[in-house]
DNA sequence: GATGAATGAGGCTTCATTCAT
DNA sequence: AATGAATGAAGCCTCATTCAT
């Protein structure tokens, strides 16, 4: 009865990466509910029904692509931890400057991974992810405190602090109004002073 | 004198309010697509019918409310503008202030607007909203600027990481972990810091 | 978007009996999984959304089309129990002759249940209503059983040997082979020579 | 003498033999449209698309297997005919017991052959091979019937309330209610008892 | 001949919207 | 003005079928 207009001889985990990837630029776009699934299919050039051969469901889809991403983010951001023997400046700057390299190769993925960290078709499984993140960076910013090098704050308030900057100025850019590469540094530095005792 | 013979057992004003107030709630629990028609009338307790007697329909609902808080919000932000013989530090402190009433008074309203900013169910005239909005802070910080009182980076950017880490602090209260006063006040501190020349 | 093309004004519960009836007729016919939902709503000139406000789905139609059906069927054949004063061939032959005008009256009811009876789509609760409806006339078996006026065999036996000959011949008008009025009362003969001891 | 250099690893008809098989326990158990097609490949522990190097499509594999066990059904039941010299009432339990003979043999086709005698998916080649059966059934009934030693009824009807009865048992016992020796030669008299003049 | 990933029509279900009451 | 049952387009998902390997 049906007839496939045009059978690929992809990789399977192509396929399942080129889903990947559509599905990261329209739930970046639409957000969750926004996005339908036959938009992904199409984005990702394969049939509908593909998609439910590599995920369980949408659901199962925006689970995978978090964790993926959120995985990924991890460690792109935190390992290998700065050196420790720089200044905690030094440190601090190194790690905003891994985000921003981070957004810039990966701009649908920064977005996504704000958009979508807090919806209820999360699985409790990928919450967790988000949460053994931030205490690694607690952890780091205890550290400072600890050495008197780093303001004396609760650690989830400064770390929410200087990520939601992070963020301000990545709407910025999705707004079409990016930064020049001075002025991403500067901002560094003004990010910084959040920190400092 | 007229006495009504018969009374409306209910103001529409009052039933519009209703929708409005239980639309927030779900929109910005859920987002716009998370959220559907019917589950807005029976969080405002009364027929689904009568939403389009109030408003054209979905988007209708989305932009009016959109319009109504980011109105609210500007003017409980930006009017009146602090006393200009204050120190621009303490200016920004009361603006701070005003941003953390607005956000305890009216919680849904904050994630609301954030959420909703980018959304392109969003009519041009919502987004000019916002634009104006940011262009009004603008002018301060040149002003601030100018005299040399506040740092040096490119206005738009100094409103997105300030912004940002209030909304920062605001989602980190949204996951349930609350600021106590003097963290609150602490945060206008260190979000000052950003703007310091 | 959607213009509702016609408004009915039925009654919901008549609405209810259309779709109820609707379903029978193609499920009798088709089975469950061969008819699908958009048919009955059709068949029962409805949109295919209101079915849903009706029932919880596809299952929970069947699920209330049987035990509807079953429980009318319990009733017209048990409902009351024969006059025990009667000999129990007569008392058989009554019951015989309600089978036949319950399924003269209602030919797809009585396919419908026979065919569903099994499906694993019955919830527990429909598949206890015909246990019940058995032990029920198993009762009835036992007591003949006891007078030594019904044959020894296991009650449940007979039932299925007794049943099961109905259903034959239900089979066959089905087919396209009537039974003629005396052909009706001659089966009875028949089947009651089954019980006899 | 040619040895063959190399041995296909499956006879092909062993490959079929496996389909039929797997889609006669899902057939029987689940119905024709409540089994899908990988699921009776994945029963045959074949690859979805070797169905289709036997079969035509779906629809092609009922009727070879409908065709196929109708005619096993047939071969088994009539073939041959039981002595002519018995009297009527043995020749009947030798049917009988030929019945329950195939059923523990084989139940999961005598539920087949049931439950998909009237599917609008059968050929009508299906359909006259049932109907030719009956017909030679016929046949033994009006033979009976002319040496006085049947009853007087349709021979269809009677054939109808005899493999009904049968077929009741056989309900009983998938339903879990399995016949004891003794209660199948039981059931044979009871059954006869139909038949008697 | 065998495989199984890919396909997309079609099934089940949701929900924005209407309108008779 | 208010209601809420009804509607049907559109979304999510299944599965019969194909074909490159």
């Amino acid at each position: 009865m049906n007839i496939p207009s045009e059978v690929s001889l992809r990789d399977p985990d192509i396929t399942r990466k080129c889903i990947l990837d559509a599905a990261l630029k329209l739930f970046s776009q639409k957000g969750y509910h926004g996005t339908n699934v036959p938009d992904v299919a199409q984005e990702a050039a394969v049939g509908a029904g593909s998609i439910y051969r590599h995920f369980e469901d949408k659901q199962g889809l925006v689970n995978a692509l978090y964790r993926e991403w959120k995985e990924k983010f991890r460690k792109e951001i935190m390992i290998p931890m700065p050196d420790m023997n720089l200044s905690f400046r030094d440190q601090f700057l190194e790690l905003w400057g891994r985000l921003w390299r981070f957004y810039r190769t990966n701009p649908n993925a920064t977005v996504f991974l704000d958009v979508h960290a807090h919806g209820d078709y999360l699985r409790a499984e990928c919450r967790e992810l988000a949460l053994r993140f931030e205490e690694d960076l607690q952890q780091w910013i205890k550290a400072g405190q600890q050495e008197k090098v780093l303001t004396n704050a609760p650690p989830f308030q400064l770390i929410a602090m200087v990520y939601g900057s992070f963020l301000g100025l990545v709407k910025q850019e999705q707004a079409g109004r990016p930064l020049k590469a001075g002025e991403i540094e500067r901002s560094g530095d003004l990010a910084w002073r959040i920190l400092e005792p």
